[in-house]
DNA sequence: GTTAGCATGTAAGGAGTTACATGATTTT
DNA sequence: AAAATCATGTAACTCCTTACATGCTAAC
């Protein structure tokens, strides 16, 4: 299925791969991982998690039992399947040009000890040069608009062209530190599938 | 009316106030304005001329005689009206916290050598606020969860944080600048609307 | 004479948001 | 006992994109 994956999915994917969480919960860690500017909404989070649980990527777990017996309602723990796991991992091996869009290059760094390093030198490299053409782009545009163009205008771009200046600097010093050292990524979940079949 | 008015509609009253223009003229100059980085597609821009069309706040100009006498389809060249203007005008002088929102902020301030001078620096310091609001945010959850998160995550904690740093640097600075030396809005734009009534 | 770029649009859909609705649990 | 925050959802909507469709005009 060509299902279209959205930061979200990916996000929940690789937090469900560290451990069982609500969704509640999924939210806050979101929220933290993707930079608090992406503040996902549950209106957001819990049809996500529906259409996941369709797909069979992620299973509701056994309610805890302590829990039941005092007759409170059990929070639904989201877990991930041995299909979701493995979508992960296919997710995590993809490289091509979508993967150092600026909303998918967030996610897809955050999870970055648990991809390839061939796949990870790769996103960074493109990334660069995406960033590399923006600056071409911008330096082309600032050279034909220079002087019809007020100073506000001129001081914002000037601001956006030097922080994709620093974005691509920052990229550089982490490719070379990837190739100096390259590191293996890390191979096993912190808690296998297993018990939770499809 | 409460119509929300989106990034696109801001930028093209912006633009058009300017000087009249066709639609795929409209979609260059409001890509460089926007930063390249926002690359508006046809599909958003003309349904959107069509909207504010309706609304009364462009109008199509006379077609060039000229070019009509040859026989050829002339340009659609769209000027700002009279509302068209207020309505501008009266966008310019919000600055509720929408306007400092990641979003508005940026054409906002493209704007700013038209928009009161009290008004910049009511946004600029309410930006400076919210960027400072994330990096409390940002620390907290930092020193929550150190040592449960892997150095790639760390890292792009690390760099997100010393970005918004140096954006809130850069906005003291500007502030700086406005209150040592006010300068008021430029009044009129480079060309009336009185030919065009609504 | 064909490629590249100018110029205008429409239809369908994606990825999310806001606002609403509900109720349990914890803290003050 | 009130307020905060935990917890789970739905419905409607927004803003924008992609993909398509069409034709003109300049440059090579």
């Amino acid at each position: 299925m060509g299902k279209r994956t959205g930061v979200l999915e990916v996000a929940v994917l690789g937090l469900l791969h560290e451990s069982p969480m609500h969704g509640y919960e999924l939210r806050k860690r979101l929220n933290t991982l993707l930079g608090t500017f992406r503040a996902i909404s549950y209106g957001s989070l819990y049809p996500c998690l529906k259409g996941m649980l369709q797909a069979g990527w992620i299973a509701e777990e056994a309610p805890d039992p302590d829990v039941s017996a005092l007759g409170k309602r059990a929070k639904i723990v989201y877990a991930l399947t041995a299909d979701g796991k493995d979508h992960f991992s296919e997710l995590l091996a993809a490289s091509g040009p979508e993967e150092w869009e600026d909303d998918n290059f967030g996610v897809r760094f955050a999870f970055f000890a648990r991809t390839d390093a061939a796949v990870r030198l790769r996103i960074l490299e493109g990334r660069r040069g995406r960033l590399e053409e923006r600056l071409d782009g911008f330096r082309a545009a600032a050279t034909r608009t220079r002087e019809r163009v007020d100073n506000y205008t001129l001081e914002l771009q000037r601001h956006g062209l030097e922080s994709v200046e620093r974005e691509v600097r920052w990229l550089t010093e982490l490719i070379d530190t990837e190739r100096a050292a390259p590191r293996p990524a890390i191979p096993t979940p912190t808690r296998t599938t297993s018990e939770i079949p499809k």
